[in-house]
This record gives structure tokens, sequence and C-alpha cells, in this order.
DNA sequence: ATAATAACAGTAAGAGTTACTATTATTAGA
DNA sequence: TCTAATAATAGTAACTCTTACTGTTATTAT
């Protein structure tokens, strides 16, 4: 089997992840570990960002808008995507878990689990389009 | 400004969509169409397939899977994607619009609609599982 | 019929992500 | 502490999905 071994580039993604609310793309990572690691690859970002997920330490976040975003916070929330910058930002909302049920009424197959990514547009966007 | 002029490739991508529960991807789609028209080119089913979008008779439904999957109804309702075929289903469930009011509450942006999208097996993955 | 132009086919290019390869870092054992 | 085994790396190439470009064709209004 294939042990995992230490790496200071993981444990740098692991930590900006955790640190942050930002829910960034992985190449906002890249950036951000370059300060710290000028010559990672951003194919090491992405290794590490998916092993992260594997392990159940981040989540991974696809949207419309291109790339996914990985939140280092795996507690099952809920996110808004900002139609307007394309950041990603946390919804205070109790899991609803209800749905599971609800959806599996009527449904031939198996529902595991479910995705909720509300629309519109964030704190930010939505302040700058007020002022005009 | 850009009027719309009629055309046999849009219309059959039209009518495939609307006459289909498949959720078909682009690539899906261009199979399909080449069926009538072997001369179409995938762009034109991808630059058709948007137009309807914009147009609200069509929906665009991005998943983890890798390409976006596309809906001929555009009334809103929610899909299953199944993680282990990467297929999309319907799932007869009521628009739960007090999502969008709960989410709404202690967040400071603006909260506009809502994508959920519930992940598991669909009918025939689950039913191959359960014969092993 | 003709002229204007939207849409087309075919192809190239772009974005995001993963795969490959030679080198480096980590780790367990002598 | 040195050594051998091997996981992880950097750098780059390749891949998938999607959009953009270009010369030609189809549609539409006159």
């Amino acid at each position: 089997m294939q042990a995992t071994k230490y790496s200071r580039q993981r444990e740098a993604v692991k930590e900006y992840l955790k640190s942050t609310y930002s829910h960034p793309t992985a190449d906002e990572v890249y950036d951000e570990i370059r300060k710290i690691y000028p010559h990672i690859s951003l194919g090491t970002v992405y290794r590490n960002l998916n092993l992260l997920v594997e392990q159940g330490e981040a989540i991974k976040l696809t949207t419309e808008g291109g790339s996914d975003h990985f939140d280092g916070n795996p507690l099952q929330h809920y996110h808004l995507y900002c139609e307007n910058c394309g950041r990603v930002s946390d919804i205070e909302m109790e899991p609803m878990l209800q749905l599971n049920t609800l959806a599996q009424v009527g449904y031939a197959g198996t529902i595991r689990s479910h995705a909720l990514l509300f629309l519109g547009e964030c704190e930010t966007c939505s302040k700058q389009k007020q002022n005009k």
C-alpha cells in the first residue's frame, strides 16, 4: 500500500486552507503558497488539494465559474457563489438532512447526499451596486 | 442589435433536448444530432445550447463530472448526479423556495436562487450493485 | 433577385486539470 | 548516523471541455 509521507508543501497548503474563509481556487492557493515556497508547482498544489479532499480534510466546490473552489472546513455547510465576482462565501444555515429524505421519496435510485449552492451576490458586490 | 435567425441545426438541438430525459452533455447532443446532420460541428452545438439557455428554453447543469449537462425542461426542479456512471436524472420534488429565505437570514449579501444537486446512484447503478 | 448578415463547418486556441519523468526529500531499518 | 527504499516534488507535456476565429453558406427583408 501507499504510505503518505510528510511534505512541507502539503503542510503549507493545508495550513493556508484552514486559515482562510476565502474558498480559494487552486490557482489562488498556488499564488499564496508561492510566497513561502516560490518554486512550488501548480501540479503539487492540485495533487495536495485533492489528497486533502480524499482524506476528509477539505471540500471541493464545483461552481459554474470554471474553476473549482476549496474549503478547509470539511463540516457540511452551504455556500453562496457570487455571480458578479465569482467568489464563494459561507452561508450560516443548518444542514438540511431532511432534503435527502424528501428526494428519496419516489426516487428509485439511492440518494447519498446533496450539494446546495446559493446563487446571488456577495456582500461586497451587493453594496457596490447599492451605491450607484 | 442582433436578430436571431432560424437554423435547422438549432431547431434539431432544441427538439432533441425537449424530447429526452437523459440530460445529455454537449458531446452527447452532438452525437445525436450528427445522425441527422452528419456535418454539424461541435461548436455549433455548444453555441446553440448556450443560446437556448439564455433564451430560457433550457438549463445548464454543472456537476463534478467534468462536462456540463443540459436539460430541455426549464422549470425549476432538482436532479441527481450518479457518482457511479455520471448520468443526471430528475428528482420529483417540489422546489423549496424557502431555502433562499433561510439562507438570506444572517447573510449580508443577496440570495437570488439556489442550485440543489443530489448525489448518489441512479436506478440502474443501484440495482446493479444489489445483484452482487 | 439582391443585399445584408446571422449561422454555419472546420479548426485553432484557451482554461482548467491531470499525467509523466527525472530529481529530491522523507522515513524506516541497519 | 548512514543507507536503501520510495513518496513527493518541480517542471513540463498532455488531456478534456469549451469558446473564439475565419471564410463560406443559409436565411431574411427589401
